[in-house]
DNA sequence: CAGGCTTTGTTGTACTATTGAACAAAATAT
DNA sequence: ATATTTTGTTCAATAGTACAACAAAGCCTG
């Protein structure tokens, strides 16, 4: 379409997207023989032998036992060689989770500890860790390091992440040094959006929208399978989208924007705003309150959920995403916030529309982990 | 990325890959020696001979005269066939407009007739100008017929065009039946995306947003140089984004959307409610009493150009395009609306971003026609 | 238990495409 | 007139897939 980015194809093109291909079909349907990859891909049985043989030559593949078949010679099941690992960081404002994975975002191990204030001792953290991980692998192949980070980046740099409260700091340099390894990042929307698009089960939506949820709203949107980023890397910050030209003014500057009205920050200050509330009053607390029949508790959540999903209209009239992934501490108490949005997002579909899938992601951190070994892995597994 | 629609590669994909890549530098660079490709292209010399030899014998690409250079053999300049060419339908509410048009997107010949309130009738006009089209055709190849229209269809099927008020009818079936071409429909806004990504001068963005304002507001959204279609092809629906929850009932049935303060209805709302106005009056009528010195007139403008400027932050928040298109019968009076949503989009940008460029679409409606060539040649020019 | 049938995986030939080098063509500079 | 430069073509080498034949390995049947 573009001729801006121009690569010509070698003759070789053809084997690299076949490659991919057979690559991704034994990742999704592993175990499968070779005869299998021939039907589903439309390649010739002798293609796939060759591609097969050249995949288990570079350790991407292995050949495990051969499998029953009504009649017929036996077929040789093909499986992802699982001693290829991904360690993979999961940077919050709460916590740092560090874990290693195989190439089918299985996780081998898995340690956290609370972010520390400064980004050196955070960096230091995340190296103790690591370090007497890569000792364990020994006989293992890493293949590097992707880190989900709760803001903007630009070459390995944070720029922009308010909620860390952390400086423009260099994450990629001391941890790609110490390590040796290559280190990706990528903004904790955008690692699950891909995380949903690699594991995301049959599914495998093309058009997903993640919105997390904390002390403010980010977004980050998949278009035809393809992460939208905007111009500077700016793409998907949808809390600062202005609802109401009357609302209270916004961080950013603005007024009314939909953070000011759906946030962690938000329900608390609902709390607040309906009767005495002690000063210190976390997010958390107020589930707690909620869950232990604190009325004015279960109120503010439940303006802070409709205000969610009247927010999500946006997306969803601008976007009409497959599905929209919810990520966030409110996830927790998925069974006050599920059952209001999903009534807001029912009541919003235009004629000719429908309303997109809702869920919520596992607030374990898992699709962000997974994310990051999607994002290390991507290189190899997309043409 | 997705093994959702597996496309195996024979040996000659890249022969199709290099092939648009050889078709789009000569589109773009006309005239453009074989030399020239092979250096812009990173092919050799010999494949592109190979290339060029193949589009000139279907006819693509013909030899021109040959060049001047300060020494050495003279090039031999390639441009592509002119004697290809395109018919586009351009369908609004007001006027429905025909072209015939070469690859280069330049107008052989255009003319217009009122939108009839009847689809059948409209179906007949537009037949009765493209037969003697086709006619006066002999010797050209006629790729195929591109037809833009405001709303959302379906396998050639009208499914929702409120401000055309025609009924869910079939347009494809008559139209190709009684010429024997391809028929291609596109959305308005998206076909002026895809013009914005074809003929957009040396840019070239791959993120545009071209926001279309008549009676309500639509979108069409590219995210890295595809259009973003969504769940149902309803994507782009920004009109129907909710921006102010106590503003008016709008025609979807919610309240306060984007559309209901921004768009030609809502300037002459504006007008109304400001003092006596005539019953019949229309956005044409408005545009002329502000032009006359109205005073009413042109604050209700401003008004609408205000909300237009607000709205976009929806936009730029949340996507982060290169470019803002804007198409609309208020592109005629940009002196008026420029200046103001310009500033708003200014005001607006967040740390970090950088605002877009702001450019109305030409109202002759040329980008919508440029767009359906594009629409009918793309699958030629893209892999 | 041998032969037939079925399915898997491999081997070999044909075809297509690109590369890179050599070469012919055409024009200018010396 | 000759050397130089640049364009465009030709040809062998290389890489990749398709297609068909074939070997391998099992089950079923008489």
């Amino acid at each position: 379409m573009s001729t801006h980015t121009i690569q010509p194809a070698a003759s070789d093109v053809a084997r690299e997207i076949n490659r991919a291909i057979v690559l991704n079909l034994i990742r999704t349907r592993q175990p499968i023989s070779r005869a299998d990859l021939a039907r589903a891909s439309g390649l010739q049985r002798s293609t796939i032998s060759l591609i097969v043989e050249q995949l288990v030559a570079e350790h991407w593949v292995l050949e495990g036992p051969t499998a029953r078949l009504p009649r017929g010679r036996r077929p040789t099941h093909l499986r992802l060689n699982e001693d290829r690992v991904i360690i993979g960081v999961d940077i919050r404002p709460g916590q740092i989770s560090v874990a290693l994975a195989d190439v089918n975002g299985e996780f081998i191990h898995q340690s956290a500890f609370p972010t520390p204030r400064d980004p050196q001792a955070a960096i230091a953290g995340i190296l103790s860790i690591i370090q007497p991980m890569i000792q364990s692998c020994s006989g293992k192949k890493i293949e590097g390091i992707g880190i989900s980070l709760p803001g903007r980046f630009n070459a390995g740099r944070l720029v922009f992440a308010p909620n860390l409260k952390w400086p423009d700091v260099d994450l990629r340099t001391p941890i790609a040094e110490a390590t040796g390894l290559e280190v990706a990042f990528e903004n904790a929307a955008n690692a699950c959006c891909l995380a949903a698009a690699w594991f995301g089960g049959a599914g495998q939506e093309r058009n997903v929208v993640v919105i997390t949820v904390s002390e403010g709203i980010g977004a980050g949107v998949m278009v035809n399978g393809q992460l939208a980023r905007g111009l500077g890397n700016m793409a998907g910050e949808f809390g600062h989208v202005p609802i109401d030209p009357n609302g209270p003014l916004c961080s950013c500057g603005s007024r009314g924007c939909w953070e000011v009205f759906a946030s962690n920050r938000a329900a608390l200050r609902y709390y607040r705003e309906s009767g005495k509330a002690p000063d210190n009053l976390t997010f958390h607390n107020l589930l707690e309150l909620a869950d232990g029949g604190d009325c004015r508790a279960a109120a503010a959540l439940e303006s802070m959920a409709r205000q969610l999903g009247h927010g999500m209209r946006i997306i969803v009239a601008g976007l009409a995403p497959e599905r929209i992934i919810v990520i966030g501490d409110l996830t927790r108490a998925w069974h006050r916030f599920g059952p209001i949005i999903e009534a807001e997002l029912q009541s919003q579909v235009l004629s000719g529309g429908s309303a997109p899938a809702l869920v919520p992601a596992d607030e374990d951190g898992t699709a962000r982990l997974r994310g990051t070994v999607a994002l290390v892995l991507q290189k190899h597994f997309s043409r």
